[in-house]
RNA sequence: CGCGAAGUAGAGCAGCGGUAGCUCGUCGGGCUCAUAACCCGAAGGUCGUUGGUUCGAUCCCAGCCUUCGCAACCA
């Protein structure tokens, strides 16, 4: 067995200040990590867990704007609703820091300058859109046009947001600056790069050798699939006034790239920690015995994995131990989606359940329950309200619960209140079996836990109570009460069952201490014992509650979840979606879609032939494209038209199409395009051919 | 198209060369200390698909299909 780690850090990544977090976040990188941190408190291990809010970036200024108000006053508000919702779910980070502190504006300029000096960075120079309304750069997000792929005007620089289609602003028609509402120019910009390619030789030996087998299998081959991919140089900086000003005297407009600082923030949070307790902060980023831990979502994974640790091995830091990135949560069978409102916020959840009188602390535990039993470790997994009253109430009441309260009643009314003796002398199997269960569910949960398996950790918590239920079954000690008025000798069968039931409670306290804080809690009040009962090391042992200690009445450790509460849940949930989502008949009613007038003379410059279809192939390497061969009677001509996902390309030969005739040449794939086949699309979005009523020559025309 | 991950009972997952397992749900029975609960039992799967390697494959190999993801807002 390998020596235990001197000290662990233990990051969370940074949620970004621009709204709030849903529960997806929270089971991908916030309860996982916690669960891990109060593990390794429990057991004395020095430990530090920080998180902060991630506040630079093009998208602050975005929804500044569409809040009409300030940057700082956007990173202000969600910065303070994102820590109040943590503390609210008991998340316990050590530190809850901020990218907008000036230690983290000093840490990361320091950071940039130490690369920067050492030339493991470099130049480059590109052009790029300017504003010179506002004398300013544009970032992809502030370029507004006409989107190339499906003409609607709603398309941005790096997205359209009408067909969702993946953009660059050069792809853009008619670029417009949503600053100044002004088409912007091109101009020279310069940047530094860090060049990753530089390091592939590190991260394959790092990744792909010493982490084979011990990250995870997604890890491991995302990285791989990076690597062979082909690594390329990723800009640090921007052109943009809100961020890190870039510390060099020819570097005025220019900011640190979001992506850059943001990882540093974990170690300006840590600086920060270190001030506030007076401890020494370098050790965690230098001494390589320490373990580093981030937990993040599989989208983050090329940053923690490749980025981030090759930043870190140039500056002279420690890499991270492990990361182990989660796969994604979806919600009542659908991809969780801000702007679809289709997502459960966690400030939901805390208004609607542990805001609520019959809410608290057991709400939260019940939703930290849920997550981490559902947690998408190996694959993307799903919430459903069903499936959370399912878990709540078959597993957390019936199950844990109804032991530690089955326990408490019948101790109370067996035992006197008081934690009896046991006797040896008339041990069972049974008894031997449950000491046995308890030393072994400790040792499994160490084994996952160390593995991040933190669903098969409480699975086996919960599992434990399930044997305890049975044990108790089993023995009866509520048969063997009616005997003990004609032979008191049978009262230590009670003793020893009630004694074992009882020295399980305390330790499923311990055991479900990291996953469900409150309710470990709530455990040792009815135990009358101090939360110090509750160090790991405590687990498999029987001495936890002393004979003769009485203790107190016992309270339900979780209410159930009713029906008409997941109901409600469930309607809010559609309802909200409905709203978020615009009505396509209303648009389609109230503003018919139609482009500016045009005269007869645009027209006429359209030349249309009728064609047939003569052939038709897919085109490799494209998802959209089919190659057709067109016979226009005057001539034969190759078209590209992005129809394959529509129809088969057997099925569309010898169609009779209309056909752009003089629409300039188009390369695609690399294949010359000579025209455009007309198609209509109905409201699913299926496309049709036009065509003639009847079949008449190829190369008609069509006017 | 390519790359990565995943496809096992109604749902969620485990197994990863030797005649399919767990939890929840369903059905039946038992019990009654307990938040109408707990305990026991049963039903339910040609382990995505097609080939191959092997005495033997859910597990190894190859092809195919489906789902999710794939670098600059996003766990």
């Amino acid at each position: 067995m390998k020596q235990p780690p001197k000290r662990y850090l233990i990051t969370s990544a940074l949620p970004y200040a621009n709204g709030l977090k849903h529960i997806g976040h929270l089971a991908g990188a916030y309860i996982p990590a916690d669960i891990y941190a109060r593990y390794l408190r429990s057991q004395k291990r020095d430990v530090v867990f920080v998180c902060g809010s991630d506040e630079h970036g093009t998208a602050i200024p975005i929804q500044a704007m569409k809040e009409g108000t300030t940057p700082q006053a956007i990173i202000d508000k969600y910065h303070q609703a994102m820590k109040e919702d943590f503390a609210s779910l008991q998340i316990s980070f050590d530190i809850y820091h901020r990218t907008s502190d000036p230690l983290h504006h000093e840490t990361s300029r320091e950071f940039f300058t130490y690369l920067h000096d050492r030339g493991e960075l470099e130049t480059k120079e590109t052009e790029q859109y300017f504003d010179e309304g506002s004398q300013t750069f544009l970032a992809d997000r502030f370029i507004k046009g006409t989107c190339p792929n499906c003409k609607s005007d709603r398309a941005f620089g790096d997205q359209c947001e009408s067909c969702g289609a993946t953009l660059s602003p050069d792809e853009l028609i008619n670029p417009v600056s949503t600053i100044s509402g002004q088409a912007p120019i091109k101009k020279k910009t310069s940047h530094w790069y860090l060049p990753l390619a530089k390091h592939e030789a590190f991260l394959r030996d790092w990744i792909l050798v010493q982490h084979k087998d011990d990250w995870r299998p997604s890890v491991v081959g995302q990285c791989k699939s990076w690597i062979d991919g082909g690594l390329q140089s990723r800009a640090v900086t921007r052109d943009l006034n809100w961020g890190i000003k870039v510390p060099l005297e020819d570097a005025e407009g220019k900011v640190l790239y979001v992506w850059f600082d943001a990882p540093i923030g974990y170690i300006s949070a840590t600086k920060q920690w270190a001030i506030n307790n007076n401890k020494d902060w370098k050790p965690y980023w230098y001494d390589q015995d320490t373990q580093l831990v981030h937990f993040i979502g599989k989208d983050n994974i090329v940053f923690h994995c490749i980025i981030f640790p090759v930043m870190l091995k140039l500056h002279g830091n420690i890499l991270p131990t492990n990361v182990p990135a989660n796969e994604f949560l979806n919600l009542e069978g659908d991809k969780m989606s801000t702007s679809r409102n289709w997502k459960l916020e966690m400030r939901d959840y805390i208004d609607d359940f542990v805001n609520k009188e019959n809410g608290g602390d057991q709400c939260v535990d019940m939703l930290r329950y849920y997550l981490t039993q559902i947690a998408p470790e190996s694959k993307d997994s799903e919430f459903t309200w069903k499936g959370f009253q399912d878990a709540v109430n078959s597993e957390l009441v019936s199950i844990f619960g109804n032991y530690v309260n089955r326990t408490f009643v019948l101790m109370h009314k067996l035992c006197q209140g008081k934690v009896p003796k046991f006797d040896n002398a008339i041990a069972d199997e049974k008894d031997i079996q449950l000491v046995k269960d308890i030393a072994d569910t400790k040792a499994k949960i160490e084994v996952s836990l160390e593995q991040y398996k933190f669903r098969e950790a409480l699975f086996d918590v919960i599992d434990l109570a399930r044997k305890g239920n049975k044990y108790m079954q089993e023995k009866e000690p509520w048969i063997i009460a009616k005997q003990v008025a004609d032979n008191p000798a049978a009262q230590q069968l009670i003793d020893n069952c009630m004694f074992n039931c009882l020295q399980l409670t305390a330790n499923l306290a311990v055991l479900i201490n990291p996953f469900l804080p409150s309710t470990a809690k709530k455990m040792c009040y009815m135990m009358k014992v101090v939360d110090k009962m509750l160090d790991w090391e405590n687990a498999g042992k029987l001495n936890l509650l002393s004979v003769g200690y009485s203790l107190r009445e016992p309270q339900l450790l979780f209410r159930k979840i009713e029906d008409e509460e997941i109901a409600i849940q469930i309607n809010k949930l559609k309802s909200g979606a409905m709203e978020a989502s615009p009505k396509p008949a209303e648009i389609t009613s109230s503003e018919p879609q139609l482009k500016a007038e045009i005269v007869y003379d645009d027209f006429g410059k359209i030349d249309l032939k009728t064609g047939v279809i003569l052939s038709a192939q897919k085109v490799p390497k494209a998802d959209k494209l089919l190659q057709l061969e067109i016979d226009l009677g005057f001539e034969k001509r190759t078209i590209l038209s992005g129809i394959a996902m529509h129809f088969e390309p057997e099925a569309i030969i010898g169609k009779q199409v209309v056909v752009v005739a003089n629409l300039a040449p188009r390369k695609m794939r690399g294949i010359d395009s000579n025209g455009m086949i007309l198609m209509a699309e109905d409201e699913n979005g299926k496309l049709h051919f036009v065509q003639p009523e009847n079949v008449i020559a190829a190369g008609s025309k069509v006017s």
